[in-house]
DNA sequence: GGCATCAGTGGTAACGGTTACACTTTTGTA
DNA sequence: TACAAAAGTGTAACCGTTACCACTGATGCC
């Protein structure tokens, strides 16, 4: 356990600077003539010097790090999104700090304060509850926040990067009632989230153009994490008039719906159609396989990425991105045309 | 787009020392009277003054940061890994940088690189292929390292943090041949890896002790990423005696071979009956829900940072550990008893 | 009352890099 | 040949924090 090498024992051991030596370490900084150069890189080889983080960082008022603050990585589509956005940024030669919430708000809190600690140069983040003034403060503080799924309408000067939620939502719709479907039921995230809001909307939409009254009773917003999926699909299910059609707009919730309806008598798609968002690979092994709604996470992390990283380089106008992706709909089987059958007396 | 306050700015505006304001900040390193104390804490909040990381770490040789390098994040097993990782670390005031390898060496060398640069206290890793020396230089430089899940047995001065790999195997076999299967297939992950060997001498040891006789033919050694799952299944089925079960042994791979026996007229468990490795929550969702050994995530992801941390807080005695944890058995529905069935002509 | 102890505080040298600037030496050009 | 420009190198200041040591009073104890 000797003590690392420094940055001046490859000066003395190479007989040169140690501003020499910086050079050698940052291409492009300064001249160095080719042999001292080779001298140099071969002490530093014969030394395994390696130049520490902290030092850098200290001097250079930011660093080649960008925080990642994640929701929940036991989330399929987080831990996806996380895989992608480790491997975009490494491509990019940037490393990834994360962070989960467990989308509770005095820990996102908590994690924006070890962010701004940490001095990162951005943040790719999925905003759980308000925190305004923390985001705030960390904009404030010159860090390039990027918002990926979710955003937060009040806050300004940060970037967006999400599906077309509403549009999605809209389509799922639209398969439904295009089947004949009058009587549809919608599971979605949290009201105090923008993808719980927007799915809604764009369903709403759909319904209305459609000429199709929506019915309030069922339409749910529930939280991301925990069970809440299956009590949900139970009170739909026991409503007087049940929904022939369920969208579930909640990836998070997929799973414990699914089980619900599995433990039920309902049959799927005879008597029941469903649509699901997730970009899970399970969703076509089950059976039925699923109609789903497929999120496009490789295009989220790529844009977060480049947003992220573009910022930090100041290579982007100052001008605040929003870039919206489309999600793309996969019909299978667990969706199918709504029974013709007459009304239970 | 202010720059930060300092601990010298903090200092000046409370009228004291950076000295004092520094023992504020880390309590316990000496007195401070408490109507000073009082008055600096005031003034930090006021200034919303964040001690930078970067200069405390250069101070400080060490830094209370764990690196955690995963095979591959889109794996929901190192998914619910890292997941809980996170959670635990945080729990005991320590923070995580992730960095995925893809299973691929080239990746894990530059990734170790990382972290030594980043002078990180401990590491936790899934090692991916050799890289003997560079595991060595970490941990000569003072880095507490823990294998976790795998490990490489040429490797001292590590702790090791797994499953009973060959036990857990042992237990599915023999589940499989109290049905009355002789003829069992079993795919493990890569020569390579510690799992994927011992998972396969515990099929080997429960299947010599019962007097069968182990067909190599039968057994497949396949990587964890890409989809050699599926194929890993068509070359056992179309085998001149097919095996009436088989052990899916390689988390990762699952999926595809699930895939393809879906694909395939195979009905499971009637003609085929499966044991497959995994911990994800859909594998109760699908049809006929699947026989599992059941990893239990959680006490890895306890031990591994109970050992990180520990290790980094001295607190540990020099001796390295090794912690082994039970597989859980779960059985379910895809696996049957044998088929009675005439050999085929 | 004298002296050791200790709470409370301040000054300042590290920590290990980067970088502005000064200083030689080489090269290019009129 | 002379002189400007460029290449190559070294010195030292700085980044923000902690830790060591020195100093001042107040308190305790014989």
């Amino acid at each position: 356990m000797k003590k690392p090498a420094t940055i001046r024992d490859v000066a003395r051991e190479a007989g040169v600077s140690v501003a020499v030596v910086s050079r050698v370490l940052n291409e492009g900084t300064g001249p160095v003539a080719p042999d001292t150069r080779a001298k140099v890189v071969e002490v530093i080889e014969r030394l395994a010097y390696h130049p520490r983080a902290a030092a850098r960082e200290l001097q250079q008022r930011t660093r080649s790090t960008i925080g990642l603050l994640l929701a929940d990585l036991a989330n399929p589509f987080f831990a996806r999104l996380a895989d992608r956005v480790v491997w975009e940024a490494r491509a990019r030669g940037v490393h990834v700090v994360l962070l989960t919430t467990q989308e509770d708000q005095h820990l996102e809190a908590e994690s924006i304060d070890t962010l701004i600690e940490r001095s990162v140069a951005s943040v790719i983040a999925t905003p759980a509850g308000d925190n305004l003034e923390k985001w705030k403060r960390l904009t404030d503080l010159g860090v390039n926040v990027v918002f990926v799924d979710r955003e937060i309408d009040e806050l300004e000067g940060i970037d967006v990067v999400t599906i077309r939620n509403d549009a999605s939502a809209e389509t799922a719709a639209n398969h439904l009632i295009g089947l004949g479907h009058t009587r549809i039921g919608f599971i979605s995230g949290p009201a105090t989230t923008s993808t719980g809001r927007d799915r809604v909307a764009g369903f709403r939409r759909a319904m209305e153009a459609a000429g199709l009254a929506v019915d309030d009773e069922l339409i749910h917003h529930i939280p991301f994490r925990g069970d809440a999926g299956g009590d949900a699909i139970g009170v739909l299910l026991s409503e007087p008039q049940p929904p022939s059609a369920i969208i579930v707009g909640n990836t998070a919730q997929v799973r414990s719906a699914l089980r619900r309806i599995k433990q039920s008598e309902i049959r799927v798609p005879e008597d029941l159609s469903l649509v699901v968002f997730d970009d899970n690979p399970w969703t076509e092994l089950v059976s039925p396989p699923l109609t789903v709604i497929r999120q496009p996470i490789d295009m989220l992390a790529v844009h977060s990425v480049e947003l992220a990283v573009g910022r930090a380089k100041g290579l982007l106008p100052e001008q605040r991105r929003r870039v919206e992706v489309d999600a793309e709909f996969v019909r299978r089987s667990s969706s199918a045309a709504a029974a013709q059958r007459t009304p239970t007396p």
